[in-house]
DNA sequence: CATATACATTGATATAACTCGATTTGACTT
DNA sequence: AAGTCAAATCGAGTTATATCAATGTATATG
């Protein structure tokens, strides 16, 4: 999976070669650098939805959501937080994707917009716990 | 909040379902709440997962980490960043059990500990995108 | 239309996380 | 033992997040 292009280090090709081996191995050197860069967008991408459940609130809020929607106030009682605690947490889920929003007269029912992020969680949970 | 519970809470329903259509249908009543709350032991594993990656510069890491093993000072050229900073975000992603060292003499090596922090990252790059 | 309910938004404060120079530790080398 | 190099840790300044009372908005209902 790592390499191709090893055994020498250079690229432009010079005195390096010979004087890998005397003096000393270098760890860091060559550009392998570059090759391993991630591309931005798909890290902020992945940052923002990681962000958003990086947090414990809004993690109970997922869960409660497992089982099907809810109003914005029965996830009140289920955080146990201030009316506008909890909804300034349904927001930043609602701007990462993680859920949707119905609007029923004046209520808003809240669920989970792709299951993937069920998936997200229960990795998180498998990783978290083994340590 | 708190101010219906007083009407009844119901659970091995009686006669909420007579009430329920009368007066208004309130969406927010019996305790469902109880049953969709979060085991909080799971939550924190959760977080502190999520807390770990939620961060451009330690997603960049493990990016550049699944080709395989580098040297902190590798990682230091890949984030471009001062050597303490990267210091502290490779010990960061260390405590969260996300990656794991290998000393060689005055190096110390990182490597991905868990093939499943990059099926969490896929899927967090996927969520991320559609939007 | 006055009032109540359900949320959303604002703004001010508290808390946490990030950044990075400076210093320290540990592993070599001479 | 003194010097060097790779990393780790410390400490202080900066930035970002969280919290929540107060206020605003939309949708009922009397």
């Amino acid at each position: 999976m790592s390499n191709q292009s090893d055994g020498e280090r250079d690229g432009t090709g010079s005195a390096s070669a010979t004087l890998g081996r005397l003096e000393e191995e270098a760890c860091c050197e060559g550009s392998v650098i570059d090759d391993r860069r991630a591309d931005p967008e798909t890290v902020a991408n992945e940052e923002a939805v990681f962000k958003a459940l990086a947090n414990e609130k809004r993690l109970a809020v997922v869960h409660a959501l497992r089982d099907g929607e809810l109003c914005a106030c029965d996830l009140e009682a289920v955080l146990d937080a201030p009316q506008s605690t909890v909804a300034t947490h349904l927001r930043k889920l609602r701007d990462a994707g993680i859920v949707r929003t119905r609007k029923d007269g004046k209520w808003t029912h809240y669920r989970i917009a792709d299951t993937a992020s069920l998936q997200l969680i229960d990795l998180a949970a498998a990783l978290g716990e083994e340590r």
